[in-house]
DNA sequence: AACCCGATGTAC
DNA sequence: TACATCGGGTTG
């Protein structure tokens, strides 16, 4: 007997191992520890046959099996088996990303059965101290819950496990090896609130989703303020209520607190946030309550896509356009189209959502293949934001900001409202320049200016991570007039201070926002509408919303108008939109002033004034033409190596075989080699080599082969290469 | 990737 | 001579 291994290794196939005589035969997607070369690793069982190619005498019998049972589902591993595939990354490096952290390097102790809670017959609140608030709340939560839970769900319920103890002490609870199993859970009521009354739009979605039989992708598409996920709550309670289980997919900002709260406050069915704050171990519990069906909904992160789930019931997946959902190194996926592949595979239904979605999304609603639900109307009487292009040309501007914006915000201050500024730069200033010779200071390991931050003084390159501190002379002339170039966040507030001394200014970026609590303390801050200036980046684009804030800058509209990415313009429309987004609500309407060199730019002023969908179409229709995605797919080579020319010249090498490999009719068309943007990053100097076709089968082909052709090859060992299908960044 | 081995370089 | 560095080969 024979079982192949998937090893923790960038070599794409899979590895044999003898079974011992005396050891038990390993299940399909268990985890074995093996001897591989003279290392010991975890590898996971992918099939079992009886024969093998390799000689006899090169057999080793593998080392340890780890579980009896299956730690990996058949059908998470098809799924991992396809995406390994259809990325063109290793085999086994792919598989591991099905395990959580925990069971990918920790062989023992053995991962415990999650231990579950119960009630004593006849427990009663009144036994707790009035002075243990928590216990007491724990109660409640366990009450209600109407059976055993885990601790992994009480963790997630916002409880510390700690609590238990106490409670344990006075015989309140007691541990149960026998989970609360789903039908019970389903039988008592699944909504903890009621579900608020949709307009008409809304139940039509509703009823759309809820009619769906079997694999059906709907996109909405819902202007901010629509109520998205009112439609997402209510089309998920009649999955929960036939005992399935839900995955939510989220972007990866850390602003999943908000929508974990609104569904805990909505169903009774256990919910587990999956996000990057988790421990491994925490992780881990959760990952095996899912497993075993005691987690009814998810809401996760881009990885989520991969966890084992016993029924998964539907896929919704909330900000369909965002970026995060790509991963950008590694394995590079994009966990919306594997949750679709997963969709697919498993016959149940995908909600996808965005006020802007991807271009790709609406071009497949237009063409059938998505059914498109939208949702025009606002909440309430709340009125669209109105937009204004503010022409800066031949302006002087005070730190970025243009006289007249100044007094703009000023006046909405002293209406007793909040003012949100939008800058995408951190640190105080791009970068310091010599006022002698005009040379700036430069990153040594990229082609990147360093970013000047105040507190902590120091110079900080965005690119490498490198921190130097502040030069005082220029090492170009020897002047030492450096003065700092531009502005950034942090310039920006202290500016804001200064002008505006009797109002508080809050920064909202990486660096002032390193935990989650202190994010959540500013949030609670600015939600007392007491007037304020909310300075900051990407952040305050996403999930939060400000009912107070009644005036959005967006400092520089410019920034990605005239990108080399392809989706430069995309972008830039999406972030413009989401951060308009953030506000007003209700009676008081917004007003968003674009600070703009290019007021009169053609499809900035759709955007503006139609609105994203028109501007979307315009966009596409531009795409089509110069035949660009979605119009063709698209699938790049990079390579980077310790010296320039290097990875130019090795990517010429892999271009020379493919094109002797294919015919031209066979093959994409091919691009490059070209140096990347910024060639030279964090010490290496890159390249890529981009490949474009209307037939995804020939993108598949040709990669396939050279994924082949680059793991066997001898030269590699100078360059570092990798494969990115689908990129969502072209540069 | 991680590891081994053999070949070549270099400090003393 | 002892030890470091580089390149190439292998992993079941």
């Amino acid at each position: 007997m024979i079982v192949r291994v998937a090893l923790p290794v960038p070599l794409n196939r899979l590895f044999d191992y003898a079974v011992a005589a005396d050891s038990a035969t390993p299940a399909v997607g268990a985890r074995v520890l093996v001897n591989f070369g003279r290392r010991s690793m975890i590898g996971l069982v992918c099939e079992l046959s009886d024969h093998s190619d390799v000689p006899k005498n090169k057999l080793k019998p593998f080392e340890a099996l780890l579980e009896s049972e299956p730690l990996v589902t058949a059908e998470q591993l098809a799924l991992g088996q396809w995406a390994a595939k259809y990325y063109k990354y290793p085999l086994g490096d792919a598989l591991m990303h099905l395990l959580p952290t925990l069971a990918r390097k920790e062989p023992a102790p053995y991962p415990k059965p999650p231990t579950y809670w119960a009630l004593t017959e006849g427990a009663n609140r009144d036994q707790i101290s009035k002075r243990a608030v928590r216990q007491r709340a724990l109660f409640s939560f366990m009450h209600q819950d109407n059976g055993a839970v885990s601790t992994a769900q009480i963790r997630s319920a916002g409880f510390d496990p700690k609590l238990i103890q106490p409670l344990e002490a006075l015989g309140i609870v007691y541990q149960t090896d026998q989970p609360a199993t789903l039908s019970t859970k389903a039988t008592s009521t699944t909504l903890a609130n009621q579900s608020l009354t949709l307009n008409a739009e809304q139940q039509s979605a509703v009823d759309s989703i809820h009619a769906a039989k079997g694999f059906t992708a709907f996109l909405i598409e819902g202007v901010t303020g629509s109520g998205k996920t009112e439609v997402y709550l209510q089309s998920i309670e009649a999955v929960i209520a036939k005992g399935h289980q839900v995955l939510v997919l989220v972007p990866e900002i850390g602003l999943t607190p908000q929508l974990v709260e609104r569904f805990n406050h909505r169903f009774n069915a256990p919910i587990v946030a999956l996000h990057s704050g988790l421990s491994d171990r925490v992780r881990f519990d959760a990952w095996q309550s899912i497993k075993h069906g005691d987690t009814q909904i998810v809401i996760g992160t881009r990885s989520s896509i991969y966890v084992p789930f016993q029924s998964l019931g539907m896929i919704l997946i909330d900000e369909e356009h965002d970026a995060s959902f790509k991963q950008q190194e590694g394995f590079r996926y994009h966990a919306r189209d594997v949750a679709l592949v997963r969709a697919k595979r498993l016959n149940i239904p995908v909600v996808m959502g965005s006020a802007t979605p991807a271009l790709e999304s609406i071009l497949n609603a237009k063409e059938a293949r998505y059914t498109p639900l939208s949702l025009t109307q606002r909440a309430g009487d709340a009125t669209p934001p109105s937009f204004e292009l503010h022409d800066i040309r031949g302006v002087e501007l005070d730190t970025g900001l243009a006289p007249e914006v100044i007094h703009r915000i000023h006046d909405h201050l002293t209406l007793g409202n909040q003012v949100l500024v939008f800058i995408n730069r951190r640190g105080f200033a791009p970068t310091l320049m010599c006022q002698q010779c005009g040379s700036t200071v430069d990153c040594t390991r990229c082609d990147a200016h360093m970013t000047l931050h105040r507190s902590p003084p120091k110079l900080h390159c965005h690119h490498c991570d490198r921190q130097t501190p502040i030069p005082r002379c220029c090492t170009t002339c020897g002047s030492d007039e450096l003065r700092p170039a531009g502005s950034g966040t942090e310039r920006l507030e202290d500016r804001l201070t200064e002008r505006f001394d009797t109002t508080r200014i809050h920064r909202v970026d990486r660096d002032s926002t390193h935990s989650r609590s202190a994010f959540e303390t500013l949030m609670n801050q600015v939600n007392t509408g007491e007037p304020c200036i909310l300075v900051g980046t990407q952040m305050l684009a996403k999930g939060h919303h400000f009912p107070n804030v009644t005036l959005v800058v967006i400092v520089n509209a410019d920034a990605g108008l005239f990108s080399a990415d392809l989706r430069g313009m995309e972008r830039t429309a999406q972030l413009i939109m989401q951060v308009a987004g953030r506000a007003g609500r209700a009676e008081r309407p917004g007003e968003v002033i674009l600070q703009t060199m290019h007021a009169d730019h053609p499809l900035l002023n759709t955007l503006v004034h139609g609105g994203y969908r028109i501007f979307a179409e315009q966009e596409l229709s531009a795409r089509q033409t110069a035949q660009l995605p979605p119009f063709s797919h698209q699938a790049i080579i990079r390579a980077e190596a310790r010296r320039q020319g290097w990875a130019e010249a090795y990517l010429r090498r892999v271009r020379t075989y493919l094109e002797q490999r294919f015919t031209a009719a066979q093959r994409p068309l091919i691009v490059g080699p070209l140096p990347s943007l910024m060639e030279k990053r964090a010490g290496m100097y890159r390249a890529q080599l981009l490949f474009s076709s209307s037939s995804r089968a020939a993108i598949q082909a040709v990669l396939q082969d050279a994924q082949q052709w680059l793991e066997t090859d001898k030269e590699s060992s100078r360059v570092r290469w990798n494969i990115d299908i689908d990129p969502t960044d072209s540069l």
